[in-house]
RNA sequence: GCCUCAAUAGCUCAGUUGGUUAGAGCGGCGGACUGUUAAUCCGUAGGUCCAAGGUUCAAGUCCUUGUUGAGGCGCCA
C-alpha cells in the first residue's frame, strides 16, 4: 500500500518519474482529461491527467465538482503551460462523490452572502480555505511573537463572575432551567442557589486577570474567545470573537504604543512572508472584484501593497487633543461634510476616524491622551487631570483594531474614579488589592483577532473571517 | 436599539408607465471533444416572482404588516 503524499509536499519536493498516491477534492475537471486537484495543503492545485478511455465510464461520470478522490500515478513535468508537473493516473478510487443536482456550491463565483450560508462548505473555495489558512496562520504568529519575546500565554477565564468590566452587555451564564430559578424573597432570581453561588457572564475581556499575571510573571498575554451581546449589526462586529491581549509590567503608555506597532506589523510581515499564494489569490480576487467598480469605490492600493506599505510606514501617532484639531480645520469640518460635531470631551465619530485614517495620513493612525470621561475607570489619570494614558489603533477600511491603556496603578485615583463611575470596590476587590499589594506601573492593550485578520485578508465581512460567526439571530452550525 | 436598501430559476441578475405565455448568463442534465487552465461547442429541463393581506378590470411591478439578508449609526475589538 503506497503512502499518501500531501499535495503541497508534492509541489515542494517533487519526485519526478515515480509513482505517488495524492488524495483530494477535485476543483475542475476539463477537457474529459484535466482534473485539477486540491487536498487544503495548499491553495494549490495539481493537475491529474486522465485517459478516460482506460476507466470505466461510471467512474469517470463521479469525476464532478468536489468530489473526493485517491489517486496513483506517475508525477511528470507538464506538456501544458499551466503548471510545471501533473501526474499521469494510474488508479482513480472515488473516495466520496457528489450529486450535483443538488450540490449547491458552483464553479464560479458566488456571493459572499449565500456562502456564509453554506458554512459547512464554503471552506472549500479558495478564497475560504486561503482565509481560514491565513487565520490560523495569524494565530500561530501571534503565539510565536509572543513566546519569542518572553512573554507567558495565560488562559484566563470564560465564565466570569464580574460584571465590571464594562466592555459592553453581557451573555448569562446560569445551570437554572429557563422559568424554574429560584426566587429570593423580594421575587428576583435567587443567583445564590445557582451553580457558581453568584450571578455569572461569559467574559468581555480577559484584562482585568491578565493584570494579576503580569504582576507577577512580568509579561502575560491572553488570546481567547470573547463574548458581547450588544446587538451589533455591523460589519466589524461578532458577539464571539476572539481577542489578544498582552499585559506588561514597568512598562508605560508609550512602551504600549511601540508593542502594538511593533506587534501588529510582525503579523502581516509573518503572512507576507510565509503565505504569498494566499494572499494573492485573495488580492487578484479584490482586483477583480473591483473592475467594475467606480474609481472613488475602489481601495487606493491592492491589498498586497497596502500590507507592504503598513509594514514599511511608521504608524502616525498623536494625541485626542490633536486629532480634534486637524479635524477641525479640515475641508470636510469647514464644508460641514460631518454628521457629527467635532468637540473636545466628545469621542471621535467612526467619520471622523476614517477621515483621519485614510484621507488625512493614510495609513494607521495611533490615537493617544482620550478625555477621562469617555474611557474606562481602569485608565491611568494624566497629570493634566482630564485625560487618561489611553490608546487606540485605527486602521484603514475597518477603524478601531487595538485599543489599549496604561493602567491607573495608585490606589487612591483608581478608587476615586471607581467611585465616580459607580462601580464597587467589593466586587473587584481582587483588582484593588493588585494596587495594595506591590503594585507598580503597568500597561497592555486589546486587539481584535478578526479585525486583524480582516485587514490581512482584505475582506470586508468580518463573519467571512471567523468559520462560524456569530452575530444577532444567527447561531446556526 | 435607530435609519436606509434589498428579496424573481440551483447561483448572479434583468424585467420599461401596472397589461398577452416572466428572460439572460453561469450551473445542472444529455451529447461532442486526447493538452485543458473560470476549457469550448451543440441540445435540454428548470419559477409558490420571500410570506400574508389590500388597491385594481388587471400586480413580479403600487400600498400595509411581517420574515430574512445587506449597508450605515451607536457600542466596541
Amino acid at each position: 500500500m503506497k503512502r499518501r503524499i500531501e499535495i503541497a509536499e508534492v509541489l515542494k519536493n517533487p519526485t519526478l518519474n515515480e509513482s505517488i498516491l495524492v488524495k483530494g477534492w477535485v476543483r475542475a475537471f476539463r477537457s474529459n482529461r484535466f482534473i485539477a486537484l486540491n487536498d487544503g495543503s495548499t491553495i494549490n492545485n495539481i493537475q491529474v491527467v486522465v485517459d478516460f478511455e482506460k476507466f470505466p465510464e461510471s467512474l469517470v461520470k463521479n469525476i464532478g465538482f468536489h468530489a473526493c478522490l485517491a489517486i496513483t500515478g506517475k508525477l511528470v513535468e507538464s506538456q501544458g503551460s499551466g503548471q510545471a508537473m501533473e501526474i499521469l493516473a494510474e488508479e482513480i478510487e472515488v473516495l466520496g462523490s457528489t450529486n450535483l443536482e443538488t450540490y449547491p456550491l458552483q464553479p464560479k463565483a458566488q456571493s459572499m452572502e449565500f456562502l456564509r450560508e453554506k458554512a459547512h462548505l464554503r471552506m472549500r473555495t479558495n478564497t475560504f480555505s486561503a482565509v481560514f489558512r491565513i487565520r490560523h496562520a495569524v494565530a500561530f504568529a501571534v503565539n510565536k511573537y509572543f513566546n519569542d519575546k518572553g512573554y507567558y500565554y495565560m488562559h484566563t477565564p470564560i465564565i466570569t463572575g464580574s460584571d465590571a468590566e464594562g466592555a459592553g452587555e453581557m451573555f448569562h451564564v446560569t445551570a437554572f432551567e429557563t422559568n424554574k430559578a429560584p426566587l429570593d424573597e423580594n421575587g428576583e432570581v435567587d443567583y445564590k442557589k445557582d451553580f457558581f453561588g453568584k450571578a455569572t457572564n461569559l467574559t468581555v475581556s480577559g484584562q482585568l486577570q491578565a493584570e494579576i499575571g503580569a504582576l507577577a510573571l512580568g509579561k502575560v498575554y491572553t488570546f481567547g474567545p470573547t463574548f458581547r451581546a450588544e446587538k451589533s449589526n455591523t460589519s466589524r462586529h461578532l458577539a464571539e470573537f476572539w481577542m489578544i491581549e498582552p499585559e506588561i509590567a514597568f512598562a508605560d503608555i508609550h512602551d504600549d504604543m511601540d508593542l502594538a506597532e511593533d506587534f501588529s506589523k510582525y503579523l502581516i510581515n509573518y503572512i507576507l512572508d510565509n503565505y504569498p499564494d494566499d494572499l494573492k489569490i485573495l488580492n487578484d480576487r479584490i482586483a477583480k472584484m473591483e473592475q467594475n467598480m467606480k474609481k472613488e469605490e475602489r481601495r487606493p492600493m491592492g491589498l498586497i501593497d497596502t500590507l507592504r506599505f503598513v509594514v514599511d510606514n511608521d504608524f502616525e501617532r498623536i494625541t485626542y487633543t490633536e486629532a480634534i484639531n486637524i479635524l477641525r480645520s479640515s475641508k470636510p469640518y469647514k464644508k460641514g461634510r460631518f454628521e457629527y460635531e467635532v468637540e473636545w470631551g466628545k469621542d471621535l465619530q467612526s467619520e471622523h476616524e476614517r477621515w483621519l485614517v485614510e484621507k488625512k495620513f493614510k495609513k494607521p493612525v495611533i490615537v493617544v491622551d482620550y478625555p477621562k470621561d469617555i474611557k474606562a475607570f481602569y485608565m491611568r489619570m494624566n497629570d493634566d487631570d482630564k485625560t487618561v494614558a489611553a490608546m487606540d489603533v485605527l486602521f484603514p477600511g475597518i477603524g478601531e483594531v487595538i485599543g489599549g491603556s496604561q493602567r491607573e496603578e495608585r490606589l487612591d485615583f483608581l478608587q476615586k474614579r471607581m467611585a465616580e463611575m459607580d462601580i464597587h470596590e467589593e466586587e473587584l476587590w481582587w483588582y484593588t488589592e493588585l494596587r495594595k499589594f506591590g503594585g507598580c506601573p503597568h500597561a497592555g492593550f486589546g486587539m481584535g483577532f478578526e479585525r486583524m485578520v480582516l485587514f490581512i485578508t482584505g475582506m470586508t465581512n468580518i463573519r467571512d473571517v471567523i468559520p462560524f460567526p456569530r452575530t444577532p439571530g444567527s447561531a446556526e452550525f
